[in-house]
RNA sequence: GCCGAGGUGGGGUAGCCUGGUUAGCCCUCAGGGCUGUGGACCCUGCGGCGCGAGUUCGAAUCUCGCCCUCGGCCCCA
């Protein structure tokens, strides 16, 4: 029954023309920002095994993985996301080379999702990882990174959230960890009933109280200090908070504009993370664009060398979808010359003047179908074309060219080297 | 996973309530009027009722199921 549909799969969508014009801008963006920050590239497979992501992935991303069996009966999962690979790279082939290590990827990542605007089954990330650093910096240079990433696409109206689950987590210092993140993985859900009441069972009352609180904290920077006072008896907790606090001071040096929200009781589904942790928003869109965060715990659970690290992963499909939405992303269909022959004979004579074209660095389409020159003309003008070139028997004769302007509706019949001039090439 | 609204040629739509001959229109595409400027105009053509069952003499239209899309919730990139 479902044998022959001609149709993709729920949820995962070609990319037609324009859509992948879009994405490759912002692939370009990225690249740019890798080049700048000297991150190098690496590529790893789209499936890996289930293993892999079993591990520390999380509750709500493990329940939407697509998992199966390859022929051999081996478990293997499409990954609902990249760090973890780039970890298990790190802690592998890349376990030798000297920290630290600056990585990035553009990866399709896979997740069964209900399929929405901006939540698509299968989605694009590119990702900045940095590792063998604990320093505050290296988190600072990932918030500086996206936010580069956003400017240069001219995306301004963005703004950072971010947290550290090293409070929550210090807090719970002597809670067995899977309970740890049973109960952040409620906070992050909203579920902040379940998540109390599982903490009762496992905290001091005080401790418990303490924790309602912080989840309430969110606004500007100054809550910081606020909850200095509250955590005065949790070290740990304490710790996180002043390097939460370090980091947004560094931030702040390097740039006064930006625009963040401090949200203490802030969680993330991923449950790698162990210090700060962020997400980039855009304004009333409900979701967010970009998402990261410190992971020191990751490459050594897959048998590495202890390693922090720090990064994140920008939705490129959410980007694409959102400057599509908004226009703002130009696309001509065709190449803005478009090279007409008419006429039996001149037809190689046609293609030697493309030739020329192109070598001068110039798009052209030539008209391989030998349509009547006014469908040419119809045609061109409809697909977007700024100049028609004409080659028929006539210009041939004198070696010439003619060359009509599309809008202005003028031409003009030259050698090349004048038809160039008239082009301003 | 839950809730809501919808699916008519490649795109956009009318028709559906009130079942009835060839499903209409706009754009696009192809061909011609017209062997090089006719970006116009005119003519012609290709191509469609999401899928399956039911009701009926007869279904795009009514009923049921499924699929898909779009919104909202939840969550995430």
């Amino acid at each position: 029954m479902c044998g022959l549909r001609f149709e993709t799969p729920r949820g995962m969508d070609d990319l037609l023309p324009e859509e992948f014009a879009v994405k490759q801008r912002i692939v370009d963006v990225i690249r740019e920002v890798y080049r700048l920050y000297g991150y190098e590239e690496v590529e790893t497979p789209t499936l890996e095994y289930l293993e892999l992501f079993e591990a520390k992935s999380g509750e709500e991303i493990r329940h939407r993985m697509f998992v199966f069996n390859d022929p051999h009966g081996r478990k293997l999962v499409l990954r609902p996301e990249v760090t973890a690979s780039i970890a298990r790279l790190v802690a592998s082939k890349l376990s030798r080379k000297a920290l630290p290590l600056r990585l990035g990827y553009i990866a399709d990542c896979y997740r069964y999702d209900e399929p929405q605007w901006g939540r698509r089954r299968r989605f694009w990330q590119g990702g900045l990882e940095l590792l063998g650093s604990r320093d505050p910096t290296s988190d600072v240079e990932i918030l500086v990174a996206s936010r580069d990433v956003f400017n240069k696409l001219g995306i301004r109206d963005y703004s950072f959230k971010i947290g550290h689950v090293g409070i929550l987590r210090g807090l719970m210092d002597k809670v067995d960890q899977k309970i740890q993140d049973s109960i952040l993985s409620y906070i992050d859900r909203k579920m902040q009933k379940e998540a109390f009441a599982l903490a009762e069972q496992h905290v001091e009352p005080e401790t418990l109280e303490t924790m309602q609180r912080l989840t309430e904290m969110k606004g500007s920077r100054e809550i910081v200090s606020k909850a200095s006072d509250l955590l005065t008896p949790w070290e740990k907790a304490r710790q996180s908070l002043e390097n939460l606090s370090t980091i947004l001071d560094i931030f702040f040096e390097i740039d006064q504009d930006i625009h963040l929200e401090v949200d203490l009781g802030f969680a993330r589904g991923l449950e790698y993370y162990t210090g700060m942790i962020f997400e980039q928003k855009i304004v009333d869109e409900p979701l967010s664009f970009n998402g990261g965060g410190r992971y020191d715990g990751l490459v050594e659970l897959f048998g590495g060398q202890p390693t922090p690290a720090v990064g994140c992963s920008i939705g490129i499909t959410r980007i694409q979808m959102f400057l599509m939405k908004k226009k703002t992303v130009e696309y001509l269909e065709t190449p803005s010359v478009v090279l007409a022959v008419v006429g039996g004979r001149a037809a190689g004579y046609g293609l030697r003047v493309a030739d020329a074209f192109r070598s001068r660095g110039a798009a052209v389409a030539v008209d391989v179908v030998r349509r009547r020159l006014s469908d040419v003309i119809e045609n061109a003008v409809n697909k977007g074309a700024k100049y028609l070139v004409i080659v028929g028997d006539n210009e041939m004769k004198d070696n010439k060219v003619t060359v009509r302007d599309l809008v202005a509706k003028t031409q003009f019949t030259g050698t090349l080297e004048e038809v160039f001039g008239f082009l301003k090439m």
